[in-house]
RNA sequence: GGUUCCUUGGCCGAGUGGUUAGGCACCGGUCUGCAAAACCGUUUACAGCAGUUCGAUUCUGCUAGGAACCUCCA
């Protein structure tokens, strides 16, 4: 594959060449949700991150298999052996059925994610479907004596695991740190060591979410299931392991030393990691509280801090939040305002509008306007380590041109017109993945029919000088939420 | 306390050892019946201190402030 795409692999800590274990195939692993409750600002990133590598190498020319989990068994709150299992909780809370908890919140997710523009992944495994390979895989690392069972659980045995190979890796952790960190813990638990975890986990008597093993009636450890369900479906060794740096320690760090000591050599070839959303400079998540549902901000739910103040000045639309991520790079933290969310929405109608007159520009024997090599400029900041803010910053320069074509104030040529309309499509569209409402039904076509005709009508009353009549229109339209633009020789209008 | 990382103009955010990021906002102008949009132009930068260098926002060290992880988190 001819291309020079770089991603930052958090295993070297440094930007490398991507090359696939067998071109043309790639496969992709990257941890999806836990389903216990809608999704927020902070699960938009890696989704959308992931999303535009997904659109991309596919944009280079690769099969892709791309596989995204669904945590619905296992990840327990606060503390790995004491705590309660986070789908067991809200089911135990709402009088559900697990599985409906699950259910429930996976609908709302995908349909999030499709407002989003989030394209399916190839696969989406749930843990709780794989019951029996997680346990052959822990039967795999028992075998290979890097887990102990103890009181009808399985952990992980850490300290011996490091003397063979290294556990820290990834994380940059050491272990004498980390016994150190943990030694109060230490004690009367069933564990060896603070830091072993669990494996499979013997279920309490009213534990309802319970399968039979050879160890107990039980359910799997949280860090299991990517290790499991990823070298099921991507093979033994794969290229991209994704998910959000909350996730490096320990969570991937567990995944390394499991697939490693089942498995005898490594398993993912680049671990990638999308920085955290924050708001007023701390993380948004669960633990703090200070989330916005993803729904709140389509809805435009008013949404009110500790302090009162209202964090949702208005409805804010999936391509303003998806924009609004893809404006900063994957590795950076964002920080999410009102302000900056409305910078953005403005930009990316900005942005739409000059894709919208591009498709009406007329060419010219000769261009004016410099846009050769947009879609080279574009492939460079995506080659680099998938430098979005970059390519969109390309895309208004061309916007720039767009503008000045369609205000006559500059000409374009055939062949410019082309490269430009084929870049748009690819780099918006299919890359970045955002909607341009272009998908319009024989209904909404009738609709745009029907404005075009009030607007036409406008434009005479204009030209014969009959204010009232132009203004009329005008206004009437923009109560009913048009917005309604003069141009050169004739209008532009949307909703 | 340990590990890792960050600090860019009014706001958001790229990037680089010497040359305009981009968006939003502001201001001035062009266009327009008015308005909106568009276009042109202008103005605010690289936390502080010291060092390396012909030259540092970019490299090194220190200081200050902030964050993530070390427990569940995307």
């Amino acid at each position: 594959m001819d291309h020079k795409l770089v991603v930052y692999n958090t295993l070297t800590r440094k930007k490398e060449v991507f090359k696939p274990l067998h071109e043309p195939f790639v496969g992709m692993y990257v941890c999806g949700p836990t389903v216990y409750g809608d999704a927020h600002l902070g699960h938009a990133r890696p989704a959308i991150t992931f999303d535009v590598l997904f659109r991309y190498l596919q944009y280079l020319g690769y099969k892709v298999r791309y596989v995204r989990n669904i945590t619905d068994v296992g990840h327990l709150e606060h503390d790995a052996d004491e705590g309660e299992d986070k789908i067991a909780k809200k089911a135990r809370l709402e009088q559900m059925e697990p599985m409906e908890v699950v259910q429930y919140y996976l609908n709302r997710y995908h349909k999030s994610m499709e407002a989003l523009n989030v394209l399916p992944p190839s696969i989406e495994p749930h843990a709780s479907g794989h019951i029996i390979e997680q346990i052959e895989f822990v039967k795999k690392i028992l075998d290979s004596g890097f887990a102990y069972e103890s009181q009808g659980s399985v952990y992980f045995d850490v300290e011996k695991y490091n003397k063979k190979y290294h556990y820290g890796k990834l994380s940059g952790r050491n272990i004498e740190d980390l016994l150190e960190t943990t030694r109060e813990l230490d004690g009367q638990s069933e564990k060896r060591r603070s830091l072993d975890f669990a494996l499979w986990k013997k279920a309490q008597p009213e534990h309802i979410m319970r399968w039979s093993s050879p160890w107990s009636d039980g359910f799997p450890g949280w860090h299991l299931e990517c290790s499991t369900m990823g070298t099921k479906y991507l093979g033994e060794e794969f290229d991209i392991h994704g998910g959000g740096m909350d996730l490096l320690f320990p969570h991937h760090e567990c995944e390394i030393a499991q697939s490693t000591a089942a498995l005898g050599h490594e398993t993912v070839h680049y671990w990638m990691h999308n920085n955290m959303i924050t708001i007023d400079g701390k993380k948004m998540g669960k633990s703090l509280g200070n989330f916005i549902t993803l729904d709140e901000f389509f809805n435009g739910t008013s949404h009110k801090d500790a302090n009162g103040k209202e964090l949702i000045e208005q409805v804010y639309s999936p391509m303003t939040i998806r924009f609004f991520i893809l404006q900063a790079h994957y590795r950076s933290t964002v920080d999410f305002s009102n302000e900056a969310l409305q910078a953005s929405e403005k930009g990316l109608s900005r942005l739409l509008e000059a894709y919208g007159r591009l498709q009406k520009l007329q060419p010219a024997a000769t261009s004016t306007v410099d846009v050769k090599g947009l879609r080279e400029r574009c492939e460079e900041a995506m080659n680099d380590d998938l430098n979005t803010p970059v390519v969109i910053a390309h895309l208004f320069e061309a916007g720039k041109a767009i503008n000045t074509v369609a205000d006559g104030k500059g000409t374009i040529s055939a062949q410019d017109l082309a490269e430009l309309k084929e870049t748009f499509k690819v780099m918006v569209e299919d890359v970045l993945g955002i909607k341009t409402d272009a998908e319009a039904g024989a209904g909404a076509d009738a609709y745009k029919k029907a404005v075009d005709l009030l607007l036409e009508l406008r434009l005479q009353a204009k030209q014969n000088k009959d204010w009232a009549t132009s203004d009329k229109i005008r206004n009437e339209l923009t109560a009913l939420g048009f917005s309604i633009k003069d141009t050169k020789d004739g209008f532009e209008w949307s909703l």
